[in-house]
DNA sequence: CGATCAGTTGAGAATGGTCAAATTCGGTGG
DNA sequence: CCACCGAATTTGACCATTCTCAACTGATCG
């Protein structure tokens, strides 16, 4: 089993006791190894969903354009994570896919999907839940835009990425490697990259967090916790619950 | 059968074609009526999430508390929606949930949940797939509050509303009854109260739509689908992918 | 009939946007 | 090694959307 399948499965084994049988279907999700270039659009907006991807390396976004030209990225994907899936079983894409650096993942087909949920229901129920843990990041992501100042929604986003990173074996309590530019985070947080830059000046200023050269540093992890009202508990999880 | 069950067995069997014991798990989650005063919180933050509940009459909406006072609202329910699901399944809820109005909603237990998901496992699919729709939804909102002027995101919030109230037989093309307050908007929409005043007298100005005394009319919808960006196919479905 | 809550309006302030121009940095070719 | 190119970042000046504070209206209710 390769790393990427034991990450996934582990991560899918939060929520359900996954047995022979649904290891075996997953694992059938992982036959087709790819590999995307940066700035390549994985998955169009608006087109049936033919296949999902799940992420063995690299970053990638997902993200809606709007009609006036304006885009606004609603999640950024990491190792680990599915990308497209929701294209899949709504059987309609509703927000596009780009590789942010080069990416290896495994691409699976819808009909694999379908044919692996109906074999295995457990396994369709676990990857679904998980889904739903991501929905909650959305949640958190959307409070970021309706509520929080500019400065708050940096803090925030930043925390949270570093959770996730840490979650798979990426960046530490200090800081991580991160090929965001500053155009990625204003189309994330909603900011445009002018404001992007004053802030993370500010902050940097402030002492709580620098982000340079494709590096945060979480100078005063403390201070920014406090600045983003940040609370972690969303992200943990401790035992399957469906036994 | 009642109403309500017959609307959440098709809402779920747009996804999974669903067999006869999981039809009979699904009405075991039906067993506890329940009935709350207007304003009553349902659900609160923080708390393990001990039930969730199936909307049968009145509106809720589920929000977040930020630590300055000020909240943010995720999202409205609607009759035949569910509320708290995600606070069972990740045991800890990240969201409060409010009644709007006067409402009546079927009470199930975390254990009812998982023991029911364990046992029709195409039953759990077919709930986490309704859920990830709802997801696209949040999604939807989420643009809104990043990328959307005021105006736009009322429009937008208005249409998407009305039209998921037609879906369940509430409202018409020509608008709906609406209990939400200003207050409520300013939530949703990332705004405060005052400036959601200012928009929709603007809208009402404009000849596009009149939010007054309960009521949404929509006195020009292809102008304000023209305005809101707006495209109804998210919420679209027709017929059940797993068989 | 006072109290309360939702809605309405005005004036001034602030956060963040837009436009425009440097500057830095990582390659790339000579 | 160096000059150069394009992309990313940085900064300044000005502008606009939206917020805050404050006051007032109108409906509803005990």
């Amino acid at each position: 089993m390769s790393i990427l399948q034991s990450a996934l499965t582990r991560k899918l084994s939060a929520f359900v006791a996954l047995a022979d049988a649904d290891l075996q279907t997953l694992a059938r999700f992982h036959r087709r190894r790819r590999s995307f270039a940066a700035g390549h659009q994985m998955i169009h907006e608006g087109q049936p969903g033919q296949s999902a991807f799940i992420l063995a390396a690299g970053w990638a976004c997902s993200y809606k354009m709007l009609p006036d030209g304006t885009r606004q990225i609603v999640d950024v994907q990491i190792p680990g994570d599915f990308l497209g899936l929701r294209g899949v079983l709504l059987r309609t894409t509703d927000h596009s896919v780009e590789a942010v650096t080069h990416l290896e993942a495994s691409e699976v087909l819808a009909s694999d999907i379908l044919e692996g949920f109906a074999q295995a229901p457990r396994l369709a129920a676990a990857v679904l839940w998980a889904a739903s843990r991501d929905e909650a990041m959305v949640v958190e992501h959307l409070v970021d835009l309706g509520r929080r100042s500019a400065d708050e929604r940096m803090a925030h986003f930043l925390l949270e990425l570093g959770a996730r990173l840490r979650l798979v074996g990426a960046g530490d309590a200090a800081g991580f490697d991160c090929p965001l530019t500053q155009y990625h985070l204003a189309d994330l947080l909603g900011l445009s990259a002018v404001h992007v830059n004053r802030v993370l000046r500010h902050l940097r200023e402030e002492g709580l967090v620098t982000f340079q050269k494709g590096r945060v540093v979480f100078d005063d992890p403390a201070g920014l916790t406090e600045l983003a009202g940040f609370d972690r508990s969303y992200l943990d999880q401790d035992g399957p619950l469906l036994r």
